[in-house]
RNA sequence: AGAGAGGUGUCCGAGUGGUUUAAGGAGCACGCCUGGAACGCGUGUGUAGGGCAACCUACCGAGGGUUCGAAUCCCUUCCUCUCUGCCA
């Protein structure tokens, strides 16, 4: 959540940052409104309930030296038609006031550069160059026909459309990378975990996810339960409504999940193949630091990602998100993208975001400073997406008969093929 | 799923209608003691909001009710523990 306190204070710098990610401030003004309003509604309240509490006092007072009651209690009586008025006006402006704040995305970083779609995305490096193929190298749907890697057919038969099965050296793989990432996530600092799939609503609504993105999400039909889209929601909510030592902090963990979308508004979109399916494995990063940590966090996480496809050997670049394409929690994200000899283009493979104090606050999740409780930052990211990752390996190690090879680096974790 | 017990601050824990204005302890912070530390002693210390000082308000799992007054009584609901059942 953003900070309100802020808003009311530079309302000016709020809603120009805001309208980098395409807020429109006639919502802020909405929300500082609300904000004055509820102030007031407050503290009137508070004077009212004020001298009712000092006045039942005196009325037990009253009671045990056998005073007459009756004038104090039709006192009382008026003043608490009047607290239970004033107490049900002010929770109505706060309920709205939350449902309005919590609507809001976060602010961008100053960094951020301005843009409207991925378009204006600014790319920062590329690692690695794309090696030359002599054929002309196929995408990964007609490699996975020719290996029998895929069946569409039959993951559609046994949930719905966007599912799919691997067989044979693909299910291998898929083991094996989720295997390698998260070796290669310990060895970096991440502690492993491993947390339930599903989330009750309070925890979605810490990350962001709830209640305005609803629709994206698979929900347990009778409970207060969805499937989660991303290990981020478990993993940062671990530490929802705590406390931390400051000693404790960074916290930095790494989860192999499945992940589930319902990919409301992407309809038409990647419909061949895998890229885009309502199930997938990922293997997840998140962070918990101190505020002053967490862009020295952020950046080894970048690292972390584009290390790991250095080192199976894939391609990529990373790439800065502009305000337009920043997602509602994040303050900036990188995005590392993957070469797809196929598609010839770079895929998203990766998404690293700081969400500074946004899910924090949202969470109430801090830390001890001495003798103050702030919040703490938090930051997540994929290392990596492991579906994408598969096609990514299929594409870049194609031979010309339609055959692939392993990465070096994966063939320890596959030694039933070799 | 059934029966019983219970949810109080960072943690443990007392508290069955009015000095609870949440006892006490641990932890933490500061000070004394020390060559330095531990021990010991002293002081402070729940969270959030408003004034930003005194002070005021909300919060004892959540929501509702009774009452002049609720951590305390009633209802609903969630969660935890123990036993029974079921189960990988």
């Amino acid at each position: 959540m953003i900070d309100l306190k802020y808003i009311e204070k530079n309302f000016d710098e709020a809603a120009t940052k805001l309208a980098k990610k395409g807020v429109d401030s006639a919502l802020l003004d909405d929300l500082k409104e609300l904000f004055a309003k509820l102030k007031e509604a407050k503290a009137e309240f508070e004077n009212v309930r004020a001298e009712q509490k000092s006045l039942s006092k005196e009325f037990g007072a009253y009671k045990a030296q056998g005073k007459d009651v009756a004038e104090l209690k039709a006192k009382l009586d008026d003043l608490k038609e009047q607290a239970n008025k004033l107490s049900n006006i002010a929770d109505k402006l706060e309920k709205e006031l939350e449902q309005k704040a919590l609507n809001i995305p976060n602010f961008p970083d100053d960094v951020v550069p301005e843009g409207k779609s991925e378009d204006d995305n600014v790319e920062i490096k590329k690692v690695l160059t794309p090696k030359e193929f002599s054929f002309t190298p196929k995408e990964h749907w007609d490699l996975a026909d020719k290996n029998g890697w895929i069946d569409f057919e039959r993951g559609v038969k046994l949930a719905k459309s966007r599912f799919a099965i691997l067989r044979n050296d693909a299910a291998k793989i898929e083991r094996a990378l989720i295997n390698f990432f998260l070796d290669f996530n310990t060895k970096n600092g991440f502690n492993e975990v491993c947390p339930p799939v599903l989330s009750n609503s309070k925890m979605l609504q810490g990350t962001g996810q709830l209640p305005k993105f609803e629709d994206d999400l698979f929900k347990i039909d009778g409970e207060d339960l969805y499937l989660i889209p991303t290990a981020e929601v478990p993993l940062t909510n671990m530490f929802n409504d705590e406390i931390l030592a400051e000693s404790e902090l960074p916290l930095l963990m790494t989860a192999y999940t499945p992940c589930f979308r319902k990919e409301a508004g992407s309809a038409g979109r990647d419909t061949r193949g895998i890229i885009r399916q309502h199930q997938f494995d990922k293997v997840e990063m998140v962070a918990i630091t101190i505020p002053e940590q967490s862009e020295e966090v952020f950046e080894k996480m970048v690292q972390n990602a584009s290390d790991i496809l250095t080192a199976l050997g894939l391609p990529h670049r990373l790439v800065e998100l502009c305000g337009g394409d920043l997602g509602f929690s994040a303050a900036r994200t990188i995005d590392l993208e993957v070469w797809l000899p196929g598609q010839n283009k770079y895929r998203e493979i990766s998404s690293v975001s700081n969400t500074r104090d946004f899910q924090a606050r949202r969470a109430k999740i801090r830390y001890k400073d001495g003798k103050k409780n702030k919040l703490a930052n938090t930051l997540n990211g994929s290392a990596l997406a492991v579906g994408r990752t598969l096609i990514a390996i299929m594409e870049n190690y194609q031979n010309e008969d339609g055959s692939i090879d392993i990465p070096e680096v994966l063939k320890p974790y596959m030694e039933s093929r070799v």
